[in-house]
DNA sequence: AGAGGGTGTTAGTGTATCCTAACATCAGGC
DNA sequence: GCCTGATGTTAGGATACACTAACACCCTCT
């Protein structure tokens, strides 16, 4: 039988390759290699054994694809550790920025009674504190939502989403989170000019400056209807 | 440098060492084998990395001891194990006899800024549910404590704290929680024949039958003062 | 066409954990 | 003195996970 647990790492990769494909990505050993920050042969070698498991199938174009288990299991993993985060912020007070990394290692030792357990005390929350949604609860992430890089000058929004990706790097993490730029917060574009690859908004009365490639990765609510729900007064 | 974060299997064992000594057993390989449930070629090579990284010594007589640094890791691991029991009770609300269980798993995941939020959160507790001291707050074993298979018949005295080792025992645990067998329980002693190897106390109004030698991992305070400490008014 | 970059893959290593089989040692008990 | 049981140890494997070196493929851009 191929039952056994996953080790961490296996749990690190399926929540990884989870994040990544329900983001719309396309999920590649050498863009795993990177996240995980090992090298591609042994992203590869891993990718290959999870293959072996029958956690994922690798496609001719070598994309690879959760299986119905890898999915199970990678839901899982993704909801413990979205709960951690949420834990983390809510019921002990950690920063915001700090809870990606520290629910990374918190994830692991968290059983299914206790997954009850802190779901209860949380109040059965849908989504972790960054946007993504918590599986299992059956909230989905609204299909509404538009990357930010997508809106134009004096455009005003709610932020929704920040994608997994970006949570990876700690100094953004930070800077996002004194910029305000977190779910609930109401941003109004200043600038947005493609060319120089920059966006700056405004939010909670400071300005806060951009790249487009991350501003392309984080989700926003706009009140008037983008494209095709419908045009504006 | 043999200063990398030790693994999940080192921490396990630093903390198996730390509570057998504490508890003043002497502590072989063998016994470590047992308590880890692998085989004694494993355990006797995981205590040779172990010294081999300067976590502990190994004497003439092969008995394993905690150096400085095994020492001041062991103590943090044990810390993060009795935090944990303390908060998968008294805020998850798991059972008493789950909970060993669960800290296991749990305490791997904790990282100090966790820990402090955790500690604070508890109210800054200095046992764990099952009455081991946790480290860092300056708690110790009682020492005027003393074994509950040295008490005789028609003894009171109240339960305060039960062993590590009868920790990894599930159903043990169960029972003893089923017959209010927990610290700050009192007890009445009701049979000690030794030559039965079996004591019955009773507690919460039900009687409890325990072997000595599970009775002898149990610590209880007597009223009456035994021997050393003098008598009281 | 040819150079490069991104990817995939193989080969060869090293470490931590685990196991089984087998043998060495020592203390008692008979 | 010899057998037995507990313990320690060596030998020989296996698996997961990580690395470096090197090579094979595509695709694209010049």
């Amino acid at each position: 039988m191929t039952s056994k647990q996953p080790t961490t790492t296996i749990e690190d990769y399926l929540q990884t390759i989870y994040s990544l494909q329900t983001e719309g990505e396309t999920v590649i050993s050498a863009r795993l290699a990177r996240w995980m920050r090992v090298t591609p042969p042994t992203a590869w070698a891993t990718v290959h054994r999870m293959e072996r498991d029958g956690l994922v199938v690798i496609d001719d174009k070598k994309v690879i694809r959760l299986t119905r288990r890898g999915l199970a299991l990678a839901e899982n993993v993704a909801r413990r550790h979205r709960l951690s985060e949420r834990f983390l912020v809510d019921i002990l007070g950690l920063g915001w920025a700090e809870a990606h990394e520290e629910a990374h290692r918190f994830e692991h030792g968290i059983s299914p009674r206790v997954d009850e357990r802190i779901f209860a005390l949380l109040n059965h929350p849908t989504t972790c504190p960054h946007g993504s949604p918590i599986p299992g609860t059956g909230a989905k992430l609204d299909p509404n939502l538009v990357p930010m890089d997508g809106l134009k000058k004096g455009d005003k929004a709610t932020v929704r989403f920040i994608s997994e990706e970006l949570e990876e790097d700690l100094e953004l993490l930070r800077y996002l989170e004194q910029g305000n730029v977190k779910p609930g917060r109401e941003i109004t574009v200043q600038e947005m000019v493609p060319s120089t690859g920059v966006l700056v908004i405004e939010t909670g009365g400071q300005s806060v400056s951009l790249g487009l490639a991350v501003a392309a990765k984080i989700r926003v609510e706009t009140s008037r209807r983008s494209a095709k729900a419908g045009a504006r007064a």
